[in-house]
DNA sequence: TTTTCAATAGACTTGCCTATCTATTGAGAG
DNA sequence: CTCTCAATAGATAGGCAAGTCTATTGAAAA
């Protein structure tokens, strides 16, 4: 698996809180069961996206999260981050601690190519990305 | 971490075994401190090069472990799919087992993109490129 | 004010990936 | 034939991410 299962959770979850609409908060509930996410550890994940200041939390009757930044300011690699995904603790696979570009281990070249393309794609794919790709697609979280 | 550990000192040990040329067999125990992988679980993961035809072994007195391919016809995905890691069993990153290019889950067009990029680095790097573009680079496994 | 709803907090459990340990097998050297 | 070396096998242990459970906090509705 490239990424480990609480960051695919944290996508989903925000991908879901996207494309659910800013119309009225979503019950955690809700969300875990139309992302497929054990609800109680949905809740955790939520909790550092409220953190992180991507999602509003309201307590109590007619609470739920809702979306607190624009689609298009939030990248997939905000969101992994604030999942805990960190890049760079990701080690070169050779797992030298000091591999950099000036000073590489033995795998480094080739196993930067790869780096740079994930960058690549979770620094610049945004929500909105994610929103208008998937308008055409019906929701199927459920396996 | 993109891989998990297994694959890493999967790469690891066979860049190390390729690095090392073909002039005598690499013995477990200096392959495991040279690429800095515990030596019982490097035999394990050994193994399974053997099974796949990539390395050969010798049992007793002067023996070890020698390459049983050419490193321009190894290629990435090929010790990634011996050690263990299954491109197709990587879901969706919805989770949505049935998820198809031609039925797809809400992140597919997103997710895909990451994955074709994956593809294209497994597919098409092989242990050729890996010896040639770490030819200059010394041995530096340890931490 | 009371009731109900829903997020939050944190302790606890589970399960799997890693790692280790202890034999055993097999091959060459002398 | 025996001794030593080194891979192989399988059982066992460790550690951390994932998942669960229970109680608490906070907010709106009645």
């Amino acid at each position: 698996m490239f990424l480990n299962q609480t960051s695919h959770y944290a996508l989903r979850a925000m991908t879901g809180l996207v494309r659910a609409g800013n119309s009225k908060p979503v019950k955690s509930g809700e969300l875990a069961e139309k992302t497929d996410v054990p609800s109680h550890y949905l809740s955790k994940i939520m909790r550092k996206m409220v953190e992180a200041g991507y999602v509003r939390s309201q307590k109590g009757h007619g609470g739920g999260f809702v979306m607190n930044i624009a689609p298009e300011d939030l990248r997939i690699i905000d969101v992994l981050t604030a999942s805990g995904f960190d890049i760079d603790e990701q080690p070169c696979v050779f797992g030298w601690e000091m591999c950099r570009n000036e000073d590489p281990c033995p795998l480094h070249p080739v196993w930067k190519r790869l780096k740079d393309s994930f960058n690549e794609w979770a620094y610049h794919t945004t929500f909105e990305d994610i929103r208008r790709e998937s308008q055409d697609i019906e929701d199927k979280f459920k396996r």
